[in-house]
DNA sequence: TTCATTTCTTCACCTAGGTTAAGATTCCGG
DNA sequence: CCGGAATCTTAACCTAGGTGAAGAAATGAA
């Protein structure tokens, strides 16, 4: 089992899971290297899955008829990610969810998580947990967002998320401060100069 | 036990749950009426509470240093309400709750939540079920919110929550909206107009 | 019913950030 | 190592929506 998944899970949960739970839950993901720009989920489409990211980092982002993508959420290693809205209502998913590097990936069918939730104690709890964490994310983000100006907002990622900055392309960033590109590089550029 | 939360964890859960579950859950419950302008849970404090809307409506906001506040949710009867950020994480709250009209509550404290949670076998699911839900219904928002005008945004909202329209002021929507009051006013006087 | 308070509207003016366009960099496959 | 694609920067101009001020309308307590 995963050093990775293994941690997350015992932190998650809150208390020493048995190895007689972990086993049957870990044998149901299966692995799987996937390439840069390789499309987890997509907009419109179920969303079968939920990932976990052993290595490597995804982008989760709609498009509009004209084609340019605004990132929702940016995930690392250690992170879970998925279509939470599509995955867990079974309806069409909202979002495109790619790899922005070469990423190592678990899956879990939703088929295997619904198992799981019916025959393994800890996993209702785990999913409960984690879901109650991603609702928590989404209300400070929108909290802090309608708040602020776009270059508050720049510095609160930036301070925040310090270990993105250098794994992800700019554009994305500034999609997801609400910014256009140009903006971000006008508010770079404005803060590198007064500095 | 009240007919409206019954409907509501049948809903959620999927499948009957028995009357040997409802019933010590609903004892877990203490109801209060309150006045219009009760301010449930405040940003800063720990909200022990996660509540049960019977009857009325409230507006979970957050408040910048001169006072004006803007709204990130608005619910009425049949809705859960709590700050779940702090509920959940059991850290300060991000918003403020305020009634909005003379409203009925049920209050279930976070020791009954978690006492809950290990004693009766239905609750685990409801809640992360629900809180799925409340993940689905931000990560929706934030999709359509950053993508679209103030108008659109306002017509969006209006078709979606026609019943909100009435019973909540205006000033609160257009805070939700991400607007000044007079910007919403411009706009509907504007569509009003060239209808 | 009346006066005070809260909410909503209108208007003139202003600014953060969008848009378009072009050039500069960086990256990457062959 | 080279050439094309992707990404980032700069600059001139524009607009949606913010701000401040004032009055109109609605609400509600006495």
């Amino acid at each position: 089992m995963s050093q990775l998944l293994f941690d997350n899970i015992q932190r998650t949960v809150g208390y020493d899971v048995p190895l007689s739970e972990l086993e049957p839950f870990r044998n149901l993901f299966f692995e799987k290297s996937m390439d840069k720009k390789t499309v987890l989920a997509e907009e419109g489409k179920r969303c079968k899955y939920i990932w976990f990211l052993e290595q490597g980092s995804t982008c989760a982002y709609y498009a509009n008829e004209s084609g340019d993508k605004t990132a929702v959420q940016f995930s690392i290693e250690g992170h879970w990610i998925s279509d939470m809205y599509s995955f867990f209502s079974d309806r069409e998913a909202l979002f495109y969810i790619e790899t922005l590097e070469p990423t190592d990936v678990l899956f879990l069918s939703r088929t295997h998580f619904e198992e799981a939730c019916r025959t393994i104690p800890f996993v209702e709890r785990f999913f409960r947990i984690l879901t109650q964490n991603a609702l928590a994310a989404q209300l400070y983000r929108i909290a802090k967002t309608n708040s602020e100006s776009a270059e508050q907002r720049y510095l609160d990622f930036a301070g925040r998320y310090p270990h993105f900055m250098s794994r992800i392309p700019q554009y994305l960033i500034a999609s997801y401060l609400g910014i256009a590109p140009q903006s971000l590089s006008r508010i770079r550029n404005k803060l590198a100069t007064q500095r």
